[in-house]
DNA sequence: TGCCATAATGTACACGCGTACATTATTTGA
DNA sequence: TCAAATAATGTACGCGTGTACATTATGGCA
């Protein structure tokens, strides 16, 4: 594998005249500058990457910390890969690396030390939510005001980046499309408390409600935790309640699709029975029978969002680095479950 | 940030020294390796990745590989979820770093470029099929004796080292299984032909019918491209074949929920005017209506393998870096769709 | 006690690149 | 035409670690 001294010396010119002519830096004469670049091809010389982040004391990675426990799906897999995607965008066109990292959400993960060892530049947490040994390592984090930026999860730290989606306005639109269609009696099944975004649906699911002067009730708020199964547990309740439900508010896709298979199974039928409106307008949401009308999520954004300005703060010299803190809009995507 | 320097001087002893307790190299006094580790917690000091990667002259990282267009789902999350899940818990349990990279899968992916630059010290792809512009990628990689895996794809080129599910097997006895039921009439809903594994479908198909003395009838073979769309589109004709049709094998599960849907939108009754057998077990088979009869592919345990014999290869001296070729066994999961 | 094998530690340098600073070539302006 | 400004290039060193080799300490054995 060639080297920087090789090519100067066919080039026949210094080493650090080489340097600028890959990096583009500083005025050079063109004769030059073509010069090196036909003994680098020559050669088949590039730019050895490891070799050159130790020169600039920066891996040029940003790290994308996920939790994971084997055999779990903690996350619908939509939602992950779109992200992913939207920040593998950013990271690509920005010339930096996309390195993934696991965490185990029940231990204090040491974000720092991938910093200090200087694995990554900045990094993006995904997942996160309000359980306490989660909080310690992002708060250590932005104690020490390194670049990060957290998904999705709101934190009462002021110090503590976030991109996140207004899942209160969402929240709120959803029951509000309800309403619209005539209904009164409108449950909700939220998902686990932990997350601020189940906190904020519940904010705007009460918004819409008092709005137009429904009473709230307390006696038909269900919970489940996101995944299927509890959506399909949370059926034989809701299949009780049915006398008081005209519809139901559900906090993601997949336990919209648990419950409606559930109360598919004690005999109901959708949506004449139970009007449904779910969250994410996930893949399975067009497939569910009925097809949920549900709220789209711009998750491919968020993640380009994210990575783009960690980066920028990153590159460009001016920019301050200052506190990230977007929230985006989300859109209702009206389908059948929610009735005609 | 404190460096070596500074650890041994606190602790008295060489900077070599700091070096073999922390990388556990040679014999040493027990009170040696506390006093460098005291020093070392004191100042709050770790390796330095990138430096250490640059002594060592490789990365550390493994490359995942995976195709990408904006907007555009290429794969089924659930595969990759998995997949990516696999690798993770090898490449972690490794102490490698997991780099993540997006290739255009229109383009020819320079991937030794990767190597060039030391990015990677191994890289396994996903997400690959035949089209020339991808095969030119891989045999480059393949010529250059790099330590590469692909993923479930079939390459005629005996230096391409592959982990793949026995797709042929696992038709084979998705076929077999309805046959067992009594059926004679069965249809095959593949998908693209560019992906070895439909080839391998059809051969599993194949065998199943000629087994049992069933004339093969190209008439109902239906071509799609694995998106729920494309089974969607294939619903019409589907349709009007009823007639030659007891069931039908799909390639996947997201075109057999497309086609059951379009076929549902037809009027048709399920199972009872088809048996449906699918491919993947991904989360949507117990989601679909009726859910599906499927077969399940080892895709975590098939990342975990791929991982862990690329990363042994480059840890251990004596294990050869040979091709690697391994063949994972499916399993049929039965569900409502093939009837009871 | 003296010698040798081995343990334990130190010395010294390479790894490939970025870049501050020094130097030389070229242009500008009067 | 000549100084001054600017372009273009070269010199030299640091970045933090791994490790070959040299050196010193230790223990075993006759």
């Amino acid at each position: 594998m060639a080297n920087r001294k090789e090519v100067a010396k066919l080039a026949g010119v210094s080493e650090a005249t080489v340097s600028r002519v890959l990096n583009g830096i500083g005025p050079m004469k063109e004769s030059t500058r073509d010069r090196v670049l036909e003994a680098a091809k020559r050669l088949n010389y590039e730019l050895n990457a490891v070799a050159s982040s130790f020169a600039r004391g920066k891996s040029g990675n940003l790290g994308v910390v996920l939790p994971y426990v084997p055999k779990v799906h903690l996350f619908s897999t939509y939602y992950y890969s779109e992200l992913l995607s939207g920040i593998g965008e950013a990271v690509r066109s920005k010339g930096y690396g996309l390195l993934l990292l696991f965490r185990d959400p029940a231990s204090v993960y040491d974000y720092i030390s991938l910093y200090r060892t200087q694995r990554v530049d900045a990094c993006i947490v995904l997942g996160a939510s309000a359980v306490p040994s989660e909080m310690v390592g992002i708060n250590q984090l932005a104690e020490e005001r390194l670049p990060f930026c957290v998904m999705d999860q709101r934190f009462d730290n002021p110090l503590v980046s976030i991109v996140a989606a207004d899942h209160e306005q969402g929240s709120y639109e959803a029951v509000k499309h309800i309403i619209n269609k005539g209904y009164r009696k409108i449950g909700f099944l939220n998902g686990s408390p932990q997350y601020s975004n189940s906190q904020d649906r519940l904010l705007g699911y009460r918004r819409a409600l008092q709005e137009v002067g429904i009473q709230l009730d307390e006696s038909i708020r269900y919970e489940g935790n996101y995944s299927r199964t509890s959506g399909t547990q949370a059926a034989s309740t809701v299949y009780r309640d049915l006398n008081k439900l005209d519809a139901i508010f559900v906090g993601n896709d997949r336990m919209a699709i648990g419950l409606m298979q559930g109360l598919r199974g004690l005999g109901c039928s959708l949506p004449d029975d139970l009007k449904v409106v779910a969250y994410d307008d996930s893949d399975a949401a067009s497939l569910a029978e009925p097809p949920l009308t549900t709220v789209k999520v711009p998750f491919f954004e968020m993640g380009r969002l994210a990575a783009e300005k960690l980066l920028s703060q990153l590159t460009d010299k001016d920019s301050e680095v200052s506190v990230i803190n977007e929230k985006l809009q989300t859109e209702l995507i009206v389908r059948k479950s929610s009735g005609n």
